[in-house]
DNA sequence: ATAGATTGCGAAAGCGCTTTCGTAAGCGCT
DNA sequence: AGCGCTTACGAAAGCGCTTTCGCAATCTAT
């Protein structure tokens, strides 16, 4: 690895400006103690020579850092890039750095992350993403997070609400409730859940929704297929194909994030199933695309550009007593991927 | 902002093997003169309590960078968040952390986030997305990136070649060739381009492609409808509506990349003009929803995930006398948003 | 006028690491 | 035994910044 070269420093923009290095620190970074004048006349040298603070002196020193440590399920999952987006919205109007590390799905490397964030001293760490239901990991998870909040960390999560941080929290069980109701009033009762990685807390929360859903309506999950997978397309994929074949007389699936109802929607076109007509497939988030799929996606709606810029609004806030807690809109919307049950013949794998 | 708290150090763990600091740093980095019994001792020291390097401290002392910045258009276009997620996968096995900043497609915030990068002393930068026609701009970011190479700073950069550095470079001019080839082949000759910013020269090249496919049928781009707008989403969108508005007779349209494409299916959906029986409609790049619209769109395949992992890969080796280029497959993906033309009668906005 | 409180600034001490330089010990050679 | 040469390690110097501390100079109060 390269190590950079020479560059402009402090000292430097302390001489041309014929003053000591603390005091060209100092009017920089706004702390009295220095003439209204002397103060101008440092800002203006350091503009003229393009001077850039080493941020790495800078927070080894003791001072702010700048930079925001992000961490996502997945990058290039579209959930993930809409939140990154709004934090990197929130993050470039106040002149911070946004970091953004993934952690694949994967909860101890999630862990690492963390801790490696932690060590880059980063000032606010974001995490976002679906909690694991494995305690031992989020205790562990919690402790770190804990002792870097106790040190001065900001830290606010996304979605999750087991860390001891603030969060912002869509109601994955009211979404989950609006769409089984949905579903329901349409007339489907034949309906499978494409559940994602039971390890989410996320799942359980959506899954509880659909579960109270039924519930109004005299059913129960439990006599509903509900096929748990990996917690994107692929997974999707895959369930659809189980559902498909166990249960060939399913009229609707519910997938708990649209990444996965696009896998769904995937293998019903290879399949030329009709959707709606003979399937009606519902997707969970809203991503943009969503509205262009084929057909386009009846899905509840959760404002992920909103999200990630409230999160780092909390944590930006000045650090409360308790971790606060701000929850999102969710909204359903309905497109052309939903219709009444029975339009067409039953699909049969062997026509 | 907060600063982080007290956390173990290199003395720390130094004490506790018994040797000095030098020592343990040196055991630490694997530099040789330090005999392997203490190496080992030093290393299990470090291991028991859990010691992380801080990377300031580090960087500082005049180490090397482990973190990789990566500077895209925009973080939330799939087209940039697929080459992130090749970058950082590979990052992920060198146990280099990235850091993903986005311009937002403004030459000049570009600029500044290089600038930041640079300050910043990461040692590695990857620079993904179509360069800028406005040649001041460009010259000023390759002096930066030049004299930051010369310090032994090493810089990739993604679709884009006049940088001075080693570059990954998808053939634009061929994949826009193949795109209207495809089309001409079609039978189509009322085409219009929606084309993206004037000020990228990818479009520039993907255009050139077009207009050398046009030309070997006779025909040119001189007498066909191109439209500049943004190169995303919406952009695609304004420039459809215009199309429709102003050539109504048009017959195929070719969007420059996915992301307009699907900002011009959104429209004619809108309208409800059948794609392809009324228009056929084509991308570039294929990201990964592109295979899932409706109609499945007929696009150029460039391998993204593999474009940032080599620009990674490139990075990483010894830099080379003269800056290396490597060129990236495309290939035609031929879908369903593509036939030949006059299955229905034209269009008639006022029908 | 003089003591005490401000104010404006510079000197210098770190932050936690890497690296250079110096030294003591161990080696083979004459 | 004496010489150089290598090897293993520690002391200490910095990387570029922020901050504490102390000292003039200036100001307020008596």
């Amino acid at each position: 690895m390269p190590k950079p070269g020479p560059r402009l420093r402090l000292v430097d923009v302390a001489e041309r400006a014929g003053v000591s290095l603390a005091t060209a620190s100092r009017a920089l970074a706004g702390r009295d103690g220095v003439s209204e004048e002397v103060a101008d006349r440092v800002r203006q040298v350091s503009r003229e020579l393009g001077y850039v603070a080493n941020p790495f002196a800078r927070t080894l020193a003791g001072g702010a850092s700048t930079t925001v440590g992000l961490v996502v399920h997945q990058v290039d999952d579209p959930y993930f890039s809409e939140i990154a987006g709004g934090v990197i919205q929130l993050a470039d109007q106040q002149n911070l750095l946004v970091q953004i590390c993934h952690s694949g799905r994967d909860p101890d490397h999630e862990l690492r992350q963390i801790r490696h964030l932690i060590a880059q001293r980063v000032g606010i760490i974001i995490i976002a993403g679906s909690g694991y239901s494995d305690p031992r990991l989020e205790a562990e998870a919690k402790a770190e997070l804990g002792a870097y909040q106790q040190a001065g960390g900001r830290v606010a999560v996304i979605g999750r609400h087991s860390l001891g941080a603030d969060a912002v929290l869509p109601d994955n069980e009211a979404g989950g409730l609006a769409l089984g109701s949905h579903l329901l009033q349409l007339g489907h009762t034949r309906i499978a859940v494409v559940a994602g990685t039971e390890a989410l807390t996320t799942v359980a929360d959506r899954l509880a929704g659909v579960a109270a859903a039924l519930h109004g309506h005299g059913l129960s999950l439990a006599g509903l297929p509900v096929v748990h997978t990996d917690f994107i397309r692929e997974g999707g994929r895959e369930a659809a194909e189980r559902i498909l074949r166990d249960h060939p007389d399913t009229t609707a699936i519910i997938a708990l994030n649209d990444a996965m109802a696009m896998g769904v929607l995937s293998v019903l076109r290879e399949r030329r199933i009709p959707v709606p007509g003979r399937m009606s497939v519902v997707g969970f988030d809203d991503v943009s695309v969503a509205a262009d799929l084929a057909p386009a996606l009846t899905t509840v709606r959760l404002p992920m550009t909103d999200m990630g810029r409230m999160a780092l609004e909390l944590a930006l806030k000045p650090r409360a007593a308790r971790s606060r807690r701000r929850s999102t809109g969710h909204r359903l919307i309905v497109r052309d991927s939903t219709a009444a049950p029975g339009h067409l013949p039953p699909y049969s794998p062997h026509s």
